[in-house]
DNA sequence: CGCGTTGAAATGTATAGTCATATACTTTGC
DNA sequence: GCAAAGTATATGACTATACATTTCAACGCG
């Protein structure tokens, strides 16, 4: 009954994987593969126990460690949960465009000015890893604040990836946040960058030519292939990204109360 | 010899604390506040057991929690250790400038264009918590890649908060790195713009009136008042910002082995 | 003096429990 | 029928212990 590395049973020769490690490892994987979705139950202390056939504690750890780094929520008698994905980043604060409008106070609306259909090209390397042609959906949509254009969007979408987006309009939802509620994701890029705007772009967002804007280049990437690409362009002085930090790591300090979050409720 | 929380001793009031938070948190304070520099010895686990009167586990645990944040870091027999802060921050990767010049592979030199000390006006609000007038020292400083600037940077130094300042000449250092390296923050907030650069600010740049440029104001905060505040100015599209996010924090997969990062040697 | 051996220090992994606490569900009492 | 009380369950906090692993440092020996 020591503590012994796991030679992982069969065919033993990569590194040893320490239990907590293989559960670690195990839960994280369904996570963030989006196989486990928001708010699934995940087994209980006692099953996980007899499942790797170890104690209590082992499982315990692992559950608490993924709790404070905000893959899963506990709640005592309830069971654990898979979190919900801290929206884009808790540190840089590019929310929802909608939720951007809506704290300048003016109405928000968009419109889907072109959507096309049409498979990757050389120059569209970005979107795929090492395969070559893949299926797209280009979409261009401009987002108003009131009035006045608040930031024109181009976008590509990986139909390999997400096949049902080919059937979808874009009415109800805009294209980013129809995809962030059905795609998980795992890792986003970020480019940021101060250009005039195009010709054709400077004209659809009713600017001068010469304005100076704020280009965000997104890539989005999934378990295997680049899910969307997507820029926007926000005209100069009409906007502003915030970024905040700490030196550190966060070190969460509750233990896993959640007590605002909503839980939720599924089994 | 149960687990109670510990109703803490004196006028017991306020939340009752567990005693991992406590250990966490105290721990915790001397990291972030300064008060353990980097690379100072934390106490071993047997001392925090003795100090703290409960078992090896309990210190365990909270070390082990605060290695996985980052911010410290455990060898096997030697000890832990206050970590180095993640220069930056993991995601938004906003560098030194040298290394951003050294990475296009261009020789690096910076010059001090301006330094001036003036008291605090209302105008620098962003510079002080509450309290009215604090000692300034204003730096310009433009940052050159080769022949071609390639960045100015416009910095307000809180004299009250890093008084050493007052003396130091940044002919070593520039301002932003020596600041960097000497005093210890809490918080940092970038807020990122594209604008067109003031008459004066292009012609240090050497650049046309109406170039767009990548504007990032950064004010970072020490334990109680602000350190400094300063404004980046890229030229247009000679400077990108690069950000990477996953939906999750992520959970570090070393237990603390930091198998690459130079142990600190001190004690 | 240099080199391997050995011991001890410190963390790392894991077990097997106890008691605490929050909460869903069930039973009881009126 | 409905609320109060009780029970079961799952997590949370903590202890005490065992053994593994890594590496510093001291010792002994040629």
């Amino acid at each position: 009954m020591t503590a012994r590395p796991v030679r992982n049973t069969a065919r033993s020769k990569a590194a040893p994987m320490f239990l907590h490690q293989k559960i670690l490892s195990d839960i994280q994987g369904k996570i963030m593969s989006g196989e486990w979705e928001v708010g699934r139950r995940i087994p209980v202390e006692h099953e996980l126990m007899t499942q790797y056939d170890c104690s209590r504690m082992t499982v315990s750890k692992v559950l608490t460690r993924l709790a404070h780094a905000g893959l899963i929520e506990r709640h005592r008698k309830v069971g654990s949960f898979v979190g919900r994905p801290h929206s884009q980043s808790a540190v840089l604060d590019i929310p929802d465009i909608k939720t951007e409008v809506g704290a300048l106070g003016l109405p928000y609306s968009f419109d889907v000015q072109r959507r096309q259909k049409r498979r990757s090209t050389r120059e569209d390397k970005q979107l795929v890893g090492k395969d070559g042609s893949v299926p797209l959906l280009e979409i261009t949509c401009l987002h108003m604040a009131g009035a006045q254009p608040f930031c024109l969007e181009e976008r590509m979408i990986n139909l390999q990836a997400v096949p049902e987006a080919a059937a979808e309009t874009f009415t109800e939802l805009s294209p980013g946040a129809w995809l962030l509620r059905r795609v998980p994701w795992r890792l986003a890029e970020h480019r940021i960058r101060a250009a005039a705007p195009e010709a054709e772009v400077a004209a659809v967002l009713g600017i001068k030519a010469k304005t100076p804007c704020l280009v965000v280049e997104r890539t989005t990437r999934g378990v295997d292939s680049t899910i969307t690409f997507v820029r926007l362009t926000y005209p100069g002085n009409l906007h502003e990204l915030v970024a905040s930090f700490t030196p550190f790591a966060p070190v969460a300090q509750n233990a896993g109360s959640g007590s605002s979050a909503p839980r939720p409720k599924r089994g």
